[in-house]
DNA sequence: ATTACATTCAGCCAAACGGTTGACAATAAA
DNA sequence: TTTATTGTCAACCGTTTGGCTGAATGTAAT
């Protein structure tokens, strides 16, 4: 597990950064369900894909239920909140831009209209 | 630069793991500055500070305008918005899980009035 | 022309990453 | 009790990361 807030965007970042453990997240999304069945999609070896969940769990955005020899893993999106309020803040600039270039594209407008 | 919307995924979210470069993105979120003053805050060598921006770059969050030995710095959000986009699928299911949260607590609380 | 400044480059290092293999532990089924 | 099945663990391997240093580049000031 993760202490502070900036350990835990960077866990969480960067559990997001590998196209893998998307597409887990992504089927987990659908329902929750067992580390083979988690694994079948991948040309990967179970002890790869077992390290992958546990990135995903030390970013604590999936959990594991353990039933005698079957192990079941579940999302949790709280997690990703953070991220998303993090990225919030940039879409608001990035709103902001989309406004300037808007802005500087009718400004092009008419000075072309000017010169016709 | 990175090809497909994947790469492009990890590209963002590799970039947005490290705490230096969120602080490097919070900066330049105020306005555009030049290498060294965004360097300035880190307790690091030009040359490492270098990197992160190069990784900044190549995530497309950060493009550079050079005029003579100084370079200037300027925030483009627009690759965070497919990290947003992509997270705000599942801010949804977070939802979900707050209500079933919610609804849960909400049981909890009749079963303990008819005991009482 | 020389000196100072802003920045990158190239090479190095230790640590982390993503994968493999082979051995192991625990549970279920024969 | 033996045998599968489910999954982890430990050790290894090649690559990437994040930092350093020292040299090099290009530009501005003297």
């Amino acid at each position: 597990m993760v202490n502070n807030q900036s350990e835990q965007l960077n866990a969480v970042f960067h559990a997001l950064a590998d196209p893998t453990r998307r597409a887990m997240i992504a089927r987990l999304a659908q329902s929750p369900c067992g580390i083979s069945e988690l694994a079948a999609p991948f040309e990967m070896t179970l002890a790869a894909v077992s390290k992958h969940i546990k990135v995903l769990e030390g970013a604590g955005l999936v959990v594991r239920n353990i039933q005698g020899r079957n192990h079941t893993c579940q999302l949790d999106s709280l997690p990703m909140q953070g991220g998303i309020e993090w990225l919030r803040h940039y879409e608001q600039f990035w709103n902001q831009q989309l406004d300037a270039l808007t802005a500087a594209l009718l400004a092009d407008d008419q000075a072309q209209a000017k010169q016709d």
